[in-house]
DNA sequence: CCAGTTACGTTGGCCGGTCCAACATTGGTT
DNA sequence: AACCAATGTTGGACCGGCCAACGTAACTGG
């Protein structure tokens, strides 16, 4: 009763680009199915997890703290704040900034999210032991790490004209 | 002469499903570049190592035997035919089936990629010993394993009507 | 003080990847 | 013959990531 060519082919099995990929899939359906309990985002969580990390920040500041492109930042604040989780208001001492301010609410949904998330890695992690957990995220820092800054910032400034 | 904020917050960086994300960016882009070389993409590269690995079949079969979805097998093999890697024959004996076929050239392609993506997969995991690439390969072929088929398949056939 | 340059927020859009619904054709079952 | 299942195909939705352009505002050098 083999459920013939159900896998997929050695060659990629063994690619380790293709693991992480692969390894990606579970990962972002577990974060995604968790943070949807509390009705929100990905991006939601980086943004409130950086405004706790950062403090208030304008929202140029908090794209240089995450992964979200400004322009990807507007409707995500916007989503926030409609939530009540955040608040933007204009720096005045320089009126092109909008200081973007976690809110009480805001945190305690940030420690909601932190336990549903919690849940999700470990349901990710099912088949790994304590010590192997620890050598895969290990591991995979030292890969991010290395690459950092390698693709993901700005595109080099064109000098021409 | 900090660099202030270039790195993401504290708690993404020490979740494993962040992780495996971050760095399938770099993995992504490694090997898309590595590919395009070869005016290839990835699912072409996933297309001609299935064909490879269980000969001649029909699109069903590959997509079974892949990530790929139905939808978009058939450009798929349209622009593996274009490029004379693959033929597309009818199966007389089920005139609903399309054979594909990887040809000589198809093959002396995959070599070509199997080169280039080797190289890819080296620059990816550059800080990493060989020791540690084993562990990582391990490790993630251990979580890939065990969500196998939890999310991928068709969906569950709705038994209502 | 003024001209040029840089930074910020915002809008709009493109691309790649994944997925699903519907359909006509054909084959298998009973 | 009547029904059900599988195949290939078209079309489109959705999401994440990214880029271009623009108006406003701040800064800098002459």
């Amino acid at each position: 009763m083999e459920i013939a060519g159900r896998s997929a082919p050695a060659r990629l099995r063994a690619m380790p680009s293709w693991l992480i990929n692969q390894a990606a899939l579970p990962a972002n359906r577990l974060v995604t199915e968790g943070l949807a309990g509390a009705g929100m985002r990905r991006y939601h969580f980086s943004l409130l997890a950086a405004l706790d990390e950062m403090g208030p920040a304008s929202q140029a500041d908090l794209s240089r703290g995450t992964t979200i492109d400004g322009s990807d930042m507007v409707a995500a604040v916007n989503e926030l704040v409609e939530q009540g989780l955040v608040e933007r208001t204009q720096d005045p001492t320089d009126r092109r900034r909008n200081v973007v301010t976690i809110t009480p609410a805001g945190r305690r949904q940030l420690r909601t999210l932190d336990r549903l998330l919690g849940k999700a890695q470990g349901e990710l992690l099912a088949p790994l032991s304590g010590e192997e957990r620890k050598q895969l995220v290990d591991l995979l820092t030292q890969v991010v790490d290395h690459h950092a800054g390698t693709g993901a910032g700005p595109r080099a400034r064109s000098s021409s004209r």
